[in-house]
DNA sequence: AACATAGGTTCCAGATTATGAAAATATTTC
DNA sequence: GAAATATTTTCATAATCTGGAACCTATGTT
């Protein structure tokens, strides 16, 4: 529906594949991995490396391979721009995942579906993984379904399931985020993952649209359904207390 | 002397330079703050910004001004190339500072002088500023001086003095770089910033050569020229303690 | 050792692609 | 509501990027 043949930008489209390539690779990438990662031509493709190195975007490792370079750690050791945002919330999150013993995220709306910058721990053992760094589809998490509700983000193209349990109709979707508008919090029950119970409200901006999800994640069997309401009241009132971040009404 | 007139990425280098001074600024710079500040042309500078908007690289503030996009931030919250690093020396740092009192710091050869990456204050309340992201110098900072000797990093093409006492005569600063190597440590006193004494030593890696160097900071009226070799050998110490990090002999 | 192989860089003619001036469109200011 | 300012789009032009092939290095093989 959106056909826009952008013009213009070819070599730096190109670029801009390669970095993004390389920076979500755990290891260094080769020339010859990306080349046919790409399909681009191996003198092409080394010329745009070459010129992301000379700039410090992207790095040499020992081996040879390109890696994220000295201007992009620098600016991550600095934090980027959601420090300010995480910092204020932990605490907050602290204090969730101490009373409800499950882990609690912090999500915003990412350039490819939702992504996780920032977990406490709750102390059960089950349910601890860290997922931050990652991103998951909109549509089968709660702080996606919050965000979509909260003028956030949007529903992907293709409601893609993960589980037979994973909604795939727009229809639904769209019930369940209307619903979520009105009392203020969504869930995932088995949608993203078979077992996988998580509750989410919005961190809502001065203009009242979201601008992260909290959410508190846990299995299914010790987050029944009726749990999911005191959750999110728990969740609302501790984020009240956080300076600076407004919260409105709503059950 | 090193003249290389690149060719072939006139617009990727173009790219590269917005997107740095995107990411180094503060503030979300607008398209005519960048305009001016490049010199490109107008449309040529939306066009380059809009494709690295689209690429996720760049975002906009909600106010219209280019900042770091969520693929950058979501890099950052990662952790970037760094993690690793910081990570294992915190514990080491944190015993240097209780025992010295003074802020010890972490740096790495950097895209553009030494960039400190990571900070841990002393209980002094002199001298306890994070600079943190900040570069400095190769020639003016004990961490450059060491990296230099370490061979990980080359001095800057000219010696820019920041006082009086920096060292601006490369035949002084090849003595106290051989020395350093000699005897496995460097010193600033009052040459990045009156008053202010280093004092830094390499953490080095499989081949011998530094990765980072570990300093400690304080005022020149605490650290005394007699202090300088007992405080370099209380970091040597505790960096030998640390698990994957190499350290030889010398001093 | 000499050879073979794979990974990487440089070269170059050619046309596809990026360019910038100006016009069109938003957005803010007064 | 008009003027001013800021940003995006358009379009003819030629300068820039492209990709194939040649050219380097390392590394492994017989």
């Amino acid at each position: 529906m959106e056909e826009k043949p952008v013009t213009g930008t070819q070599s730096i489209d190109r670029a801009c594949d390669l970095l993004i390539r390389v920076l979500n690779s755990e290891d260094p990438q080769t020339l010859s991995e990306l080349v046919s990662a790409t399909g681009l031509a191996k003198g092409t493709t080394s010329r745009i490396l070459s010129a992301l190195e000379r700039s410090g975007l992207l790095g040499r490792s020992p081996l040879g391979g390109f890696e994220s370079g000295p201007v992009l750690n620098q600016f991550a050791v600095r934090g980027g721009a959601y420090t300010a945002l995480i910092g204020s919330l932990t605490p907050a999150m602290e204090r969730i995942a101490d009373i409800t013993h499950e882990t609690v995220s912090l999500a915003v709306t990412g350039h490819n579906g939702i992504d996780n910058i920032a977990q406490v721990e709750g102390s059960y053992l089950l349910g601890s993984r860290n997922w931050v760094g990652e991103s998951v589809p909109a549509h089968c998490s709660a702080a996606g379904k919050v965000l979509i509700a909260f003028g956030a983000a949007s529903a992907p193209a293709t409601l893609v399931p993960r589980t037979v349990e994973t909604i795939t109709d727009f229809a639904v979707l769209d019930a369940q985020i209307r619903r979520a508008h009105e009392v203020g919090f969504a869930v995932i029950r088995n949608e993203l993952e078979q077992g996988l119970v998580s509750i989410s409200i919005p961190v809502l901006g001065d203009n009242g649209k979201a601008i992260a999800a909290l959410s508190v994640s846990g299995p299914a069997e010790r987050i029944t359904p009726g749990d999911e309401i005191h959750i999110a009241q728990l969740m609302r009132r501790e984020l009240s207390q956080v300076h600076g971040i407004q919260q409105e009404g709503a059950a």
